[in-house]
DNA sequence: CTGTATCCGAGAAGATACTG
DNA sequence: CAGTATCTTCTCGGATACAG
């Protein structure tokens, strides 16, 4: 993170910009999703990148990740209070593509996770 | 623009997403600018890349272009009515990242155009 | 299942010079 | 002032293979 802005913008593009970040974020705002949930749910993103993206917003402070080894191997992965804060943007980056779509005539699914 | 998404949110990524457009458009959204404008504005753009994120976000309705060559050449960028529609989203953005700031104690200015 | 490591390419962006 | 045109650089992300 840069330590100077020339508008607050800025600084939020700089912590959820990039092809991934806002996407996994809108994902986990629904609640706590497994690594193989994400994957499933975000099918255009890699592994490393998936990896890599969520490294990145734990850094930040904006989501937590919980793994256990017992039983079996699994990793949760959800927003952090940090995190919570950005949901109004968010949904308003939700309602505005839903929107837009309909005005447009594209196609949007939002599949829930469904295990 | 794609035909089909996963999700809204990433619809709404490929019209305002990467480094640039929010930004122009944060900027519009308080009024219309003219190019040198938005140049100062947004010191660290080059003018190739002001041109071309212009030029798309003209073409995906969310701006309008009018030039004048009388008296002389002059160029007025502002929002369009579909543009308007994201004034919700680009004031979630900026309110957002005038909070982090506050909390991470980073530093953030926003010149007004000030001519 | 939940990841790491490497290698590679495309596209985004930067620098600079030039134009009506 | 408001752009174009080129050329170069570099970051992001894709593909694939491997590991606890």
């Amino acid at each position: 993170m840069r330590q100077r802005y020339h508008c607050p913008v800025e600084l939020t593009l700089d912590v959820v910009g990039g092809r991934w970040r806002v996407l996994i974020l809108a994902r986990l705002k629904e609640g706590p999703l497994r690594y193989g949930q994400l994957r499933r749910l975000i099918p255009d993103i890699s592994e490393k990148m998936l990896t890599q993206r969520l490294r990145e917003l734990e850094a930040d402070g904006l989501v937590l990740r919980d793994a256990t080894q017992e039983p079996e191997l699994r990793t949760d992965y959800r927003l952090s209070p940090e995190g919570e804060t950005l949901a109004p943007v968010l949904q308003g980056l939700y309602d505005w593509g839903l929107a837009r779509a309909e005005r447009t005539g594209v196609d949007v699914s939002f599949t829930p996770p469904g295990d």
